[in-house]
DNA sequence: CCAGACGTTTACGTTAACGTCAACTTGGTC
DNA sequence: GACCAAGTTGACGTTAACGTAAACGTCTGG
């Protein structure tokens, strides 16, 4: 079963970044684990924040544009204009997405290929 | 029909970048646009390259990663043993790439769903 | 001829995202 | 009580990827 703490060590381990790394999130206010006396403790909650922020960091974003991301999710845009606003919002990420997508599956192909090519020039040489 | 050469701005422009970004990237090595006097013309192998470079950034690479892998593409890998090690470099690119594309997946899904809380949101407005 | 657009080099400034000490406290354990 | 591992708070250092400004050449239309 899943722990419901958990320390920054124990955080740091398990997402391969450094303690200064977690401390350096929260310093920026990514996230706000409570406290045991002078130490931190992570909820699971705080564990997800983290993760989604490092998801994005491995697509290029900003710490900034990870955690715009991530509050989408959580409620309060109650009137109709936050609520239109939130919905151009994320039709402009969905837009950059798909773009980094195609990207993706461009540079892929690209390997694909090379691949063929270094292949074919192994069995050229025997 | 395309051009075949382009100026400095006139790359920038297509781009999106400043003139300083293009200028940066020779000054790290990425280009070798020849000169003609003191200016820049750059040949349509350079404004591939700098695409790609551009493309790259976009996922979140950076400049060294880029060229590396526009660079795969070139031959000069002629033994076996270079062979080898590029088809272990291709697999560990994809790897990565694969992971980036599910990345950018679980989020385009996330955003559907916040679009979907969005709209009956609205809708139990009205 | 000269102003404006476009180009050049050189050099210092800036921002994000940490790394790297140093100097300390705190909780077990031998 | 001494020691060690794991935690803490500063504070300064570092790297990538440009931005920005100065000071200068070149050529083209009015």
């Amino acid at each position: 079963m899943a722990k419901s703490t958990y320390t920054i060590s124990e955080l740091a381990n398990e997402f391969g970044v450094t303690t200064r790394t977690i401390r350096f999130y929260e310093e920026k206010g990514l996230i706000h684990p409570r406290r045991e006396g002078q130490k931190r403790l992570y909820s699971p909650a705080d564990r997800v924040r983290i993760k989604l922020i490092l998801r994005g960091k491995r697509i290029g974003m900003s710490l900034q544009e990870s955690v715009e991301l991530i509050d989408m999710y959580k409620p309060g845009h109650n009137n109709r204009d936050q609520l239109h606003s939130l919905i151009r919002t994320v039709q402009d990420r969905r837009a950059r997405l798909l773009r980094q997508k195609q990207d993706i599956e461009d540079m892929l192909a690209g390997l694909d290929e090379v691949q063929a090519l270094c292949e074919r020039g192994l069995e050229d040489q025997q």
